[in-house]
DNA sequence: CGATCAGTTGAATCGGATCAAAACCTGTGG
DNA sequence: CCACAGGTTTTGATCCGATTCAACTGATCG
């Protein structure tokens, strides 16, 4: 059975571009697997089997240190490229957040292929420098933004990502109007702050009009200009 | 003239595995390039016009907030890649921190090349993976992290490095004994703390024997244990 | 031998963390 | 439909680590 041919991120992921005999080849390695919110595909320091590509849904990446302290390393949607080719233990845990389904390869059979078809390869690699940009870019608010800059930006980011990706079940995906696909916790571990922090911060910015929350997930970004201007 | 016959890291930069006619081939596209402690080779935001390997030296990766506060985003060492292929703007400052020199390629010769040359871009492609983990490692660092474990981080790094690439004028590379390849202020750039946290955090480690320092700059590790432990 | 710049030290301040408690969903069973 | 149990989120009070501002020390150099 040919799950690629029906594939919704067919023309954004890696395999895109490929010719149909590749995309064939391809549809022979891999497979569909389907995750529940909470379920992890991989941890960091295991051995790394499988790489994947996010089909829907939305998955995060975390490390922790020796003694627990959870940092989120970013999200991973649609289209995404998640797992370490070419290396032997996997960077990162990755922890579905929601219902998710992802398109998997055994680490091995995939680095085969993509020796053997560069262009195959050529995308890796041009996802790989973009990953490294955004992830260079998240280390500025790290190390310098203070926690309403740092949620200024993230809410940027995810209404701009949830648009692009289609997040999973995403009637209401708008660059303004959104839902967030994670806990108060979970947005605490991404910008680095406590729940606390991420809570005072998003009532205050509610109080300011800036946005506005409906029940616990559903935000409207209301002075986008301000946002904008707190995340420079 | 042939600058890749002599070249010293000729087997450790991405060039490395090339037929002897490849490297003929890429020996024509690049020349060198020496800077001075200070000079750039790119700034954030400009057209991405070079990449280049470091021959020998250190440069910063930086990157700043609209009001100016500055990130830095990595150092490279010799053998390292920098610059952004495939892409059109560059995504951050490079500037030597020391006498360093470069191999520098034009971008759009250097894609060509490698397009046309798959064992080279499967080498930037190994290269940029490892570059993303050693940065996703350094978020956690910059998210979670206290001035006291950043700084054994940053040593041990350092360490690790100097050794690994024989800092430019390195007769005193040594894993527990090496030289600050930047200032106090640059330190606090690369940590996301400010220069003040930096010299009194030193200043405890020296107090508690775990390091000593000699003029400003030369730094020998005393308790490697107790470094290890706090950056875990 | 001042002038200058990098680095250190001290005191006050502040932002975010921590600890504790109240409020709020959300799902369940009567 | 309501009550209630479980978790999550919000709010409040306090504390602490890092920043800020300021003064001082110590190298380096004309």
């Amino acid at each position: 059975m040919n799950f690629c041919q029906a594939c919704t991120v067919r023309n954004r992921a890696i395999c895109a571009d490929l010719e149909t005999y590749e995309i064939a080849l391809l549809n022979k390695i891999g497979r569909r697997r389907r995750l529940e919110a909470g379920e992890s595909l991989m941890w960091e320091g295991d051995d790394a089997v499988y790489v994947a590509n996010v089909v829907s849904g939305v998955l995060k990446l975390s490390t922790q240190t020796s003694d627990g302290r959870e940092q989120i390393l970013g999200l991973a949607y649609p289209s995404d490229f998640l797992g370490r080719p070419f290396g032997n233990t996997s960077p990162y845990n990755a922890e579905a957040l929601c219902e998710t389904v992802v398109c998997v390869f055994r680490r091995t059979d995939f680095e085969r292929f993509a020796l053997d078809h560069s262009r195959l390869e050529h995308k890796l690699l041009e996802r790989t420098l973009s990953e490294l940009d955004r992830t260079r870019r998240w280390m500025l608010l790290l190390g310098r933004m203070n926690a309403e800059e740092r949620l200024a930006a993230l809410l940027l980011e995810i209404g701009a990502r949830s648009v692009a990706a289609g997040c999973g079940n995403s009637a209401d995906a708008d660059i303004d109007r959104f839902e967030l696909p994670m806990s108060r916790q979970q947005i605490a571990d991404i910008l680095g702050l406590t729940i606390e922090t991420v809570s005072r911060q998003l009532t205050k910015m509610r109080e300011d009009g800036i946005i506005e929350i409906r029940g616990r997930r559903k935000v409207t970004i209301c002075k986008r200009g301000v946002l904008e201007k707190l995340a420079a």
